[in-house]
DNA sequence: CACTCTTGCTGCACTGAGTGTCACTCGTAC
DNA sequence: GTACGAGTGACACTCAGTGCAGCAAGAGTG
């Protein structure tokens, strides 16, 4: 908002009217019962304008994930060491939810469209892809060399995920009305709890101490956890431990 | 090969001889390159059959997928109460690994393709989030009631299927030369000790892994846990070790 | 002012996926 | 023999997406 409103308008572009009139008719009609065609109409632009703003039908209905994920990547390159990691993937995913919030009326509209549109879910499926590539991108650097260090990357990435949009569309069913900040805050509480431990000491994320806020450099930790079989040949399980240890 | 020629070979239906011309044509000159025409033509059939065998030109590089996910969701439905949940849930995505397993060369073949073909990717997702969902809504019965239950569910059902793909993904890296079930059970491993635990264990100060079998339906462990100092000479640890297991 | 170069838009024609429909054929039942 | 139903092929059609050629407006230069 702001001042863009003052004159002419300044400049509502052309993107933004294809969007509205997508929109528009997305809701009259449905999604798959409006052709490109109807949507140019509407807006007044030729046809292939439409596809000079937006690779594909699917992309109108998620105008600024590009930017959103352009956000994202920035936050987490311009992190430094004293960042823990998972705490600092939590606040990039917040980012994603701030986008969300900026926009209740649409967000709501635009998830009641993808939730009863495959196609739809498939597309926002392959967006929320990239994002968790960019989380797990992020955390597999600053695990590079420890033991299992891209399955950690990986599957804390998820994780958060996970938790983000667990929160985000309990809020979006609720139509904007529950306090999103606050749901996200409590799941990604959750898997910080979960893993945001200095080593690799997984504690069942009941109530236990919320971890000593700071970020812990890592020093020697005192306990070593070993997944193995317990009946395994104890050459495999020394093996296991070098690995675990991440000496060779 | 084979007798196909012999005899009208019993029954090799249309439907392989779909997959196999779509492959050699998707291999030899790649998939967008491909058109539904060519594999028809290959195939020997009309265009119209091939539609009514794969509702997509996408679907028949999974052909596969529909069924193992009915194998899945029958899986988890035939589950009882005296299953361990996250136990449960790793045992359902060993089914996936299991259909990958069972042709090798094809699932690698598949692998090179999805990885370069972005649209194969994003259908890929699409199949990767019905597992998902069906591992997330078992545990959301499961889970039903508790406190942040379906939040744990989702969490856990990402966690597992990122660690499940994680190891996958790697085994398909390697042209299948490695051990996809140890690969496969290391990382699920990873995850049941995140999760698996009765939820309020601490892990920190016992000696050796999870109590006795007292309480616990799921056998003997897989998790060794070692008190020791990380900077200790392995010598001291692999003794640590013995002690733990109770070995001598 | 005339010229041109660029930029953004339009219209048009074309490819290819996916669908609806109808006619054909073959095996089985009567 | 005829009737019927299932599986198949052939044709026509819609619509997303792309390549290309023109066209209008603005910026810069002489």
């Amino acid at each position: 908002m702001s001042s863009s409103s003052a004159v002419p308008a300044a400049k509502p572009p052309i993107r933004d009217a294809l969007v509205a009139a997508a929109f528009r008719l997305f809701l009259e009609r449905g999604y798959e019962q409006t052709t490109v065609d109807d949507i140019v109409g509407l807006a007044g632009v030729g046809r292939r304008s439409f596809f000079r703003y937006f690779p594909s039908k699917e992309d109108v209905v998620f105008p600024d994930h590009e930017r959103c994920l352009a956000d994202m990547t920035a936050f987490l390159a311009a992190s430094g060491a004293e960042h823990e990691p998972v705490r600092r993937v939590c606040d990039a995913a917040r980012l994603v939810l701030r986008m969300y919030a900026e926009n209740p009326t649409f967000s709501v509209q635009r998830y009641r469209l993808t939730r009863q549109v495959p196609g739809l879910r498939a597309y926002e499926l392959s967006v929320v892809w990239r994002y968790e590539r960019a989380l797990a991108e992020y955390l597999r650097e600053r695990y590079a060399g420890r033991p299992d260090g891209t399955l950690r990357a990986d599957v804390i990435a998820a994780a958060v995920v996970a938790a983000h949009n667990n929160a985000l569309r309990s809020w979006l069913r609720s139509d904007g009305e529950d306090d999103a900040g606050a749901a996200v805050d409590h799941a990604l509480r959750y898997v910080q709890v979960t893993y945001g431990r200095p080593a690799d000491t997984p504690a069942a994320p009941g109530r236990t101490g919320p971890a000593p806020a700071s970020g812990q450099p890592e020093g020697p930790e005192d306990v070593v956890i070993l997944v193995s079989r317990r009946d395994a040949p104890l050459w495999r399980l020394v093996q296991e431990l070098e690995t675990a240890l991440g000496r060779t």
